[in-house]
RNA sequence: GCCCUUGUAGCUCAGGCGGUAGAGCACCACCAUGGUAAGGUGGGGGUCAACGGUUCAAGUCCGUUCAAGGGCUCCA
């Protein structure tokens, strides 16, 4: 307990040290730009930012001059004073600085208003600071970008300019910071989709829209085909459904009235009109809607790896992570309201199966409630919400509730995981849908002869493959599980006169089920065990005399110096083994 | 969609004040090559993102478009 509370003042102490930051960085600005309008600063994550209407745009040299320039005002160390003012006071000292005067304005009228001046720089604040600018340390922080922010994040308002920077207690944990930022570099999987050969994108074909490589291919069957098995295993079955449907169905769902921006426009042909999918919901009830069905063919678990196509905004779009053509892996649990409870409870017990397959073992979940408008009946939301509870509570999970947030349709459970370093990613989600069922007016006949509404639940475990993708490539950094890579095996003849027992050794391990290739170029094998060890290939197979006198393998796996000599035999099993475990390596 | 930045060979990048392109890696050829992270020599490859403009002359200056990056916004 003491320790998580002198943590807690910790990241307080900081929070005020990032805030301080921002209004030495104000000040600092302010003596380049005298006639700049300043907006707002506050601490974030990792450090500060401060917003300013300026009368030209900043550049990357500006940042080293007000970075020297802050660390002058650091120097001279003036202290922090806060004063209290009424608003008309605080009107007056602002009185050139319309954003500031907004503020005061949205202020209530009892509140005191306090004021912070260091040195040459006043601002409104409610503060607090650290007491002076020498309690700053110059060696701590770094500024790090400039970027275009809204007034008050509305796009109806003026476009301003934000400099970001980062600020930490003491310079050492500046660099682990810094030093972070780099290996998350390392890491993009923008940058390893392009050295790993995994996928590309292309601007004369179209934003947004991936193009999976042979190498990413093989990744991906991988794991659709567990995804696969592990449905069938856990009681899905799968559908197909078209890439298109007529308005009609789009009209149904109600997609045309609240989701059209969302949707690539129509495609006209024999009088109609056609739109690529942007959801698998409404074809997955078609397939219900397709015959009668009893209490007792419920639950429906229908599972497709659906690719649908959404309208995101230019500069939404981010590598794998945000794209317009993706593909989800879909299901829809349809069901009777007594059978809610289980369902959802097994629903996440497999999503978290599912994810732990995949290497990540810490979640966190987000329950999202009933909004104000919203649809369906109250003791519907109630069951279906309790279910959710209690199905995190069974798992043990920790979790956050966000009253309200939830969609009008219905309440929702999201699933973040903790990659490698530590960042949050949503993947799975679950949500009820009351909306669908009712438009579509699906039913089942109940034990008491009645024809009833049944439950729908949306569900995505992994989200959508490309963006799971992007995560799983960052998440490794490259280095793939032997289960998941590309090739497995990279064979490296010692000579020439090694070519044949090389092939022999690669056509044995194909044979086998694993994915090896021999070199056979004219690199002479340093080159060769380099090229092994910079794609990530889990292990290398060094043969020469030796091994192919005895029929054995010298082993090296990927970031080691070290060989194992094993008989080939035992290498197959040895693979087989850490493919069946999907071990990391 | 908005603000800023960027776009030169498959990749990573160089090309002071305009005078129609360079390097390393990769690729191809030849030579060399027997033990754990790059052997050597030579060669091919670019309408300098696209379109339009200024100019005797544009990779270089201007405009538009497309795309990428950093943010904002949005996110059934």
């Amino acid at each position: 307990m003491e320790e998580i509370m002198a943590e807690d003042k910790n990241v307080s102490h900081l929070d005020l040290v990032r805030h301080s930051m921002a209004h030495v960085m104000a000040e600092a600005v302010l003596s380049f730009f005298p006639d700049a309008k300043i907006a707002i600063g506050p601490s974030i994550e990792n450090g500060f930012y401060y917003d300013f209407d300026l009368s030209r745009s900043l550049t990357i040299e500006d940042l080293d001059l007000i970075s020297d320039k802050m660390k002058e005002i650091i120097k001279e160390g003036g202290a922090f004073e806060k004063k209290v003012v009424s608003k008309k006071e605080a009107s007056e000292i602002f009185s050139n600085q319309p954003y500031k005067l907004e503020l005061i304005e949205a202020l209530p009228e009892v509140e005191e208003i306090s004021i912070y001046t260091n040195g040459a720089f006043t601002d409104l604040c409610r503060g607090p600071h650290v007491e002076s600018a020498s309690k700053l340390n110059p060696q701590s922080f770094k500024l790090l970008s400039v970027a275009g922010a809204y007034w008050r994040g509305n796009e109806n308002n003026p476009m301003l300019q934000r400099i970001y920077g980062t600020a930490w207690s003491n310079p050492k944990e500046l660099r682990l910071y810094l030093t972070q930022l780099e290996e998350i570099e390392k890491r993009d999987h923008r940058k390893l989709g392009k050295e790993l050969d995994l996928f590309s994108m292309h601007e004369e074909a179209g934003a947004g829209l991936v193009y999976w490589h042979p190498n990413g291919a093989r990744i991906r069957m991988e794991v659709e085909n567990f995804w696969r098995a592990q449905h069938y295993d856990n009681g899905y079955e799968m559908v197909y459904t078209p890439h298109v449907g007529k308005s009609w169905l789009w009209e149904t769902s109600g997609h045309l009235d609240f989701y059209k921006e969302g949707m690539y426009p129509k495609m006209e042909m024999d009088n109609a009109d056609f739109y690529a999918k942007p959801m698998n919901c409404p074809f997955h009830i078609m397939i219900y809607n397709n015959s009668k069905h009893s209490y007792r063919d419920l639950p429906c678990r229908w599972a497709e790896l659906g690719t649908v196509y959404r309208y995101e905004k230019a500069g939404a779009l981010h590598g794998l992570l945000r794209v317009r053509g993706f593909t989800q892996d879909d299901a829809h649990i349809i069901c009777t309201p007594s059978q809610v409870e289980d369902e959802i409870v097994e629903v996440l017990r497999f999503s978290l199966e599912m994810l732990k397959a995949f290497g990540f073992t810490e979640y966190k979940a987000y329950i999202s409630t009933k909004p104000e408008k919203s649809v369906g009946r109250e003791e519907d939301w109630e069951l279906a919400t309790v279910s959710l509870k209690k199905a995190v509570d069974r798992e043990g999970l920790e979790y956050e509730i966000d009253n309200g947030g939830g969609a009008f349709y219905g309440p929702k459970i999201d699933i973040k995981i903790k990659d490698a370093l530590g960042r949050e990613w949503q993947l799975s989600t679950i949500q009820f849908d009351f909306n669908l069922p009712e438009r579509f007016k699906m039913a089942f006949t109940d034990s008491d002869g009645v024809e009833k509404r049944p439950f729908m639940i949306h569900r995505a475990l992994l989200g959508s493959i490309e963006r799971f993708f992007g995560v799983l490539i960052e998440h490794y950094a490259g280095a793939f599980p032997v289960w998941l890579s590309p090739e497995q095996v990279r064979i490296v003849p010692v000579a020439e006169p090694f070519f044949e027992y090389a092939k022999e050794v690669e056509q044995l391990l194909k044979k086998k089920g694993i994915r090896a290739t021999a070199d056979l170029s004219d690199d002479r094998m340093n080159a060769k065990i380099r090229v092994a060890q910079t794609k990530k290939i889990p292990y290398a197979l060094i043969l020469g005399e030796n091994e192919k006198s005895q029929r054995s393998v010298s082993m090296r796996p990927r970031f080691s110096r070290e060989n194992i000599s094993m008989a080939l035999d035992e290498f197959v099993d040895f693979v087989r083994k850490k493919v069946a475990d999907k071990e990391t390596i």
